[in-house]
DNA sequence: TGGCCGAACTCAAGCGCTTTAGTAGATCGT
DNA sequence: ACGATCTACTAAAGCGCTTGAGTTCGGCCA
C-alpha cells in the first residue's frame, strides 16, 4: 500500500515519431522549423507534441552540440555584504525577463573571491553547463575577462569600463564619471566645498572611476577639501568613517556614500554626534531604493533602473550567443533625485 | 590576422583514454571509484585527468542516466517587493554553500506567481534540467506540493508546515507559533493590550500561522483588541496601515511587523504623526537585519539565521536525492532580540 | 595438466537529440 | 517515355558518458 504513484515517464522525440508515424528525423526537422518535411507532417508533429508535453532534453540537446541553453552568474562578495543591498536581486530579476523568453536557465552561484570565482568558470566550461556568463563587480586588475577569453566563453561585463584590450567582451555600463560630476555639480551649486566620499571596495573598478573622477572635478574647480574613503560596503564601516571625518578638524559639510545602506548609517551616525541632516550636513546615496524613502529624512539618491540594467545585459549576452560582434552599452547616466538629504551649506 | 586564439577544446574521457593507454570504460571505473580496475591503473587515470583538467560534461552524464548535477529554486513574488528584505540572498548563499561541496548548480529563476512557478518545474521536469527543487513562501491552498509529487521531483518545502498529504516532500521550518507566542509574551509583560500585528502576504501558509497563532494567544489572555491586518510586504502599504491604526479610536500600543522593511516605515509614519516610539508606542520587527541596527530607534527584531536555514534545506533536499525518506526538521525557533524600540506601555 | 575462478580490462549498446548522407516517389522537360 | 530534378522523408552516425556482457590471463586446486 504504498502511496507512490508511478512517476510520469518524460516523452522522448521517439515517442512523438512514433505517434505521428514518422521517424525521428522527420520529428526533429518538424520542431526545429527545418526544411524537409511537408505543411501537414509540421502540423501534426507539433500537435501531438504539444498534446504529450513534449520539451526537449537540454542535456541530449548539449550532447549534439547546440548549446547548455544557461547562462552563469557568478556573486563574488564577503558573505556578510550580501543581503544588504538590493541591487542585486534587481539585477537578476532584470536579466531573467530577458532569457525567458528564450527559455535559458539561470545557474547562480555565490563564491568567496575572485580566485573562487573563476575556478567556477573553469568548472563550467569543463562541464559544458553554460554558454556564456554574466560578469560583475569587474575590478582594476581582473584576471577574469583573460580567461574568459582563453576559454572561449561568450560574456557580459556588468558595469566595467569599455575595455579594449578584450574584444570577444561586451560590456555594459553606466557612466559613473557624469553621475559624479553632477553631483559634485549640485553640490558646489549648494556651496559646499569640503566633500568626502565614502566609497566601495577599493578593488572594483567603478569604485576608482568615482574616486578619479571625483578628484578630477576637485581640482577643476580648486576644491582643496575634497577626499574618498574606501569601505567594504557596510552599515558598520560607513558609521565608523562617518564619525571619524565628522570629528575631523574641519569637518565636510556633505557626504556621498557609494550605496544605500551605507547613507542610512552615515545618518543615523550623523545625529548621534549631534550633527543634523541637512542643516549641518547634506548627504547623497549612490543607488536609490526603498530604503532611501523610508528614514527620515528622505534620502536623496542617484537612481538607475538597475532592472533594465539587467536585461540590457542579458540581451547582450543573447547577441553574443546569436554569433554577434562584442558591443559596449551604455546605460543612461544615474539621475540624481533631489530629497531631504540635500541643502544649502550653513553659513559660517 | 584575426585576433581569435583557438579557444582551449574541452578534454573527454577518450583523450583520458588514449594518454593512459586503456579503455574508455576503464577510465569510466578508475574516475568513478568503481571496481574493475588496479590500484596502479586507477592512479594513472585520475594523474591524467588532472593534468587534462578533465571535468565530466554534465550533458553526457545526465544523458547516461545519472541526474542533472542541478537544483532549481523559483522565487515568485511580485518583482517590486524583490529587492527589499534580506532574506532570500541570505538563504540562496546558505544553500549554495551546502551545493557546492557537491558541485552542484543552482538554477534560478524569479516569476510573476505561483502558476508561473508550476509551469517552470514542468519544463525543468521535461527538459530534464534539474533533479530537484527548493520550494519557498507555501501557500495556504498550495498547488506545488501536488504538481510536484506528480512529476516525481524531489523537493524540500521552506518554511512549510510539516504536511502528512505529501510523503513525498522534505519541509524544513521554523516555529512561527512559538515565535509570536514570545513576542506576545513580552508585550504583555510590558503592559500592552491592544497590539496590531502588520502581516505579509495573506495567501502564505506562515503568514496564516501566524495570525492564527496571535489570536489564539489573546484570547487565551482575554485580550479584546488584539488584530491582524495583511500587506503586500511593501513599505508603503506598511505606512499607510501604520497610519490608519494609530489614527483609529483607540489606537495599539505595539505593532509586529511581518519584516524588518515594513518596520521601519512603520515607525517613519508613526513619528510623522507626533508618535514617538517607544515611548507612545513599540514595535517588533520579524526578521533582523543590518537594517534594524542603522535605524534609530534601533529595532527589537526575531532574530533567526536564515543562511543556516538555506544550508539545512539543501542538506534534506541531498538526503532526498541520495534515496533517503522525507523528513520534516525544525530550525531553532526565531529569538527576539530587544532593542530600544520595545518599552513599557504609557501609564493612562 | 586441465579446468575453474576472479581480477583487470575491453566491447558495444544506449541515453535523446542533431545532422549528413541517402532513398523513394512525384514532377517536369523534351 | 526517359532521365533529371525536387520534395519529403528515412537511416545511421555521433556528441560524452555509463554499464552490462564479454574477453584475456595469471594463479590455484585436484
Amino acid at each position: 500500500m504504498s502511496g507512490k504513484r508511478s512517476p510520469a515517464r518524460r516523452p522522448t522525440m521517439k515517442d512523438i515519431a512514433r505517434r505521428a508515424g514518422v521517424s525521428e528525423s522527420a520529428v526533429s526537422f518538424a520542431l526545429n522549423g527545418r526544411p524537409g518535411v511537408s505543411q501537414v507532417t509540421r502540423d501534426r508533429v507539433r500537435r501531438v507534441a504539444e498534446q504529450l508535453g513534449w520539451r526537449p532534453s537540454t542535456a541530449a540537446r548539449a550532447l549534439s552540440g547546440e548549446g547548455a541553453a544557461t547562462v552563469g552568474f557568478v556573486l563574488a562578495r564577503p558573505a556578510h555584504t550580501l543581503g544588504v543591498d538590493s541591487f542585486f536581486l534587481q539585477l537578476v530579476s532584470g536579466i531573467q525577463e530577458v532569457l525567458a523568453e528564450r527559455h535559458l536557465g539561470l545557474l547562480f552561484q555565490v563564491a568567496e573571491n575572485v580566485a573562487d570565482e573563476c575556478a567556477v568558470y573553469r568548472r563550467w566550461w569543463a562541464e559544458h553547463r553554460v554558454d556564456g556568463v554574466l560578469v560583475v563587480d569587474p575590478r582594476a586588475d581582473d584576471p577574469r575577462p583573460d580567461l574568459l577569453d582563453e576559454l572561449g566563453l561568450p560574456a557580459v561585463v556588468i558595469g566595467g569600463a569599455p575595455d579594449e584590450r578584450h574584444p570577444g567582451l561586451s560590456t555594459v555600463w553606466a557612466d559613473d564619471a557624469g553621475a559624479m560630476a553632477s553631483v559634485v555639480d549640485e553640490l558646489t551649486a549648494l556651496g559646499h566645498r569640503r566633500i568626502v566620499h565614502i566609497a566601495g571596495l577599493p578593488g572594483l573598478a567603478h569604485t576608482q572611476r568615482r574616486i578619479r573622477t571625483l578628484r578630477a572635478e576637485a581640482e577643476r574647480r580648486g576644491l582643496a577639501e575634497v577626499q574618498s574613503v574606501t569601505t567594504d560596503y557596510s552599515d558598520s564601516e560607513a558609521a565608523a568613517v562617518t564619525r571619524r571625518v565628522l570629528q575631523g578638524a574641519t569637518p565636510p559639510t556633505a557626504l556621498v556614500y557609494d550605496n544605500d545602506v551605507m547613507a542610512v548609517a552615515g545618518v543615523a551616525a550623523a545625529s548621534e554626534l549631534g550633527v543634523s541632516v541637512p542643516a549641518d550636513l547634506s548627504v547623497v546615496a549612490w543607488e536609490d531604493s526603498a530604503l532611501c524613502r523610508i528614514v527620515k529624512p528622505w534620502l536623496s539618491a542617484l537612481s538607475r533602473d538597475s532592472v533594465e540594467f539587467g536585461s540590457t545585459a542579458a540581451r547582450e549576452l543573447l547577441a553574443l550567443l546569436d554569433g554577434g560582434p562584442a558591443r559596449t552599452v551604455q546605460v543612461p547616466v544615474p539621475r540624481l533625485i533631489e530629497r531631504d538629504s540635500t541643502g544649502p551649506v550653513r553659513a559660517g
